[in-house]
DNA sequence: CATAAAATATACCGATTGGTATAAAAATAA
DNA sequence: TTATTTTTATACCAATCGGTATATTTTATG
């Protein structure tokens, strides 16, 4: 069971951590999360050390309630091919669900501590480092079941696949215009088809 | 000739550009420009309305020393296919270069002032189209002397070129690794000649 | 060189920043 | 229910924020 602290702790980042992925670490200012939680200061910070505990535990929660939602939408299907268009499937509807997380959290946040806070780009690159990961295994999975070419050098493509994808999120994003990402994602079905399948 | 004022106006810009892209709107003070310059705050207010105005200067000088830069190297070749080469081939020397305008400003500024300043995206959304539409009329030039195939949508491909352009310059800036800007420089290269070479 | 005009420096404004010490309140354990 | 501990609210701190009024200096003009 969560004691009430813990509870207050989830919810102060719950509620922040949108505010924190909309503006940026310096444009948040601590009385944007008292107004958007209801506490006060003492509240926040009797529960974070400092800012950037809290930046840092608001940007871990973006990124799990992301990779959650991937992994979920990846688990239709046990076809690691398949895997892969049910990715470009959710980013076919990446526009809409990213408002509730304030945007794309890779994307703001690692552009945002780019030269100004380290620790926090730190926790960027652990993610994007992840997620390629992730994408490497799921190759390597599809070479061992016959799915996937085994020529495939699956460090490049993960390299490459998540290139484009940042890309289209950044253009959807900054244009307010979701062609970018719909049709990057046509696209990257059809490299998945020519470059992975077998 | 330029008077006093004039020249103050763009040294101010000059300094407090890099400082802007690399810091973002937000978290660059009027006190870090003065530090920069020498200056005080009355020569800078003498010369800017406020800190927005000064902010959408200072992007305005960092795409037209990027646009410029980048016209200046296609100039090498009067081929419209070789100028999209030789686009490849200024973005393969992009993360040295960039390094002077203080990042990407198509990039930091795009995400920066998203969601937090109208006047400021709306410049980079301009730019961004600007951009895109050199990429058409870099295409319609190629079909009219038969070097681009008449069945490229050249609309289409702009936007698709864009989208990994600025996803490897996010990638590569984002993680510190210039692999990314140049594995997909070497991508595009193949793209141009599968799909755009007659 | 003198004078008028323009540009820059100085000193200040109220508001807000992140953060802290402490008092009040609420939750927990006995 | 009482006593203790934890958590939250209040009040405050120095520093900094963007911006301005005004004095001083520099530039341009005659």
């Amino acid at each position: 069971m969560l004691t009430k602290a813990e509870q207050t702790t989830e919810y102060i980042i719950q509620k922040a951590a949108p505010i924190f992925n909309k503006h940026g670490y310096v444009a948040t200012s601590i009385s944007d999360i008292t107004k958007a939680t209801g506490l006060t200061k003492g509240a926040i910070y009797g529960n974070f050390k400092n800012k950037e505990e809290l930046a840092i535990a608001c940007f871990n929660l973006s990124v799990k309630n992301l990779l959650r939602r991937i992994t979920d939408h990846q688990s239709l299907s046990n076809s690691p091919l398949r895997k892969f268009f049910l990715l470009t499937d959710f980013y076919r509807k990446y526009y809409d669900y990213s408002q509730e997380l304030g945007g794309c959290p890779v994307l703001n946040v690692g552009v945002d501590a780019n030269e100004q806070n380290e620790v926090l780009l730190k926790h960027v690159q652990h993610t994007i480092e992840r997620i390629e990961n992730n994408v490497v295994k799921l190759i390597e999975e599809g070479k061992e079941i016959g799915e996937i070419k085994e020529s495939v050098d699956s460090k490049a493509f993960a390299k490459k696949l998540y290139v484009v994808i940042q890309g289209a999120i950044f253009m959807t994003f900054t244009m307010h215009n979701e062609s970018y990402l719909l049709e990057t994602m046509d696209l990257i079905d059809e490299i998945i088809n020519n470059e992975l399948r077998k």
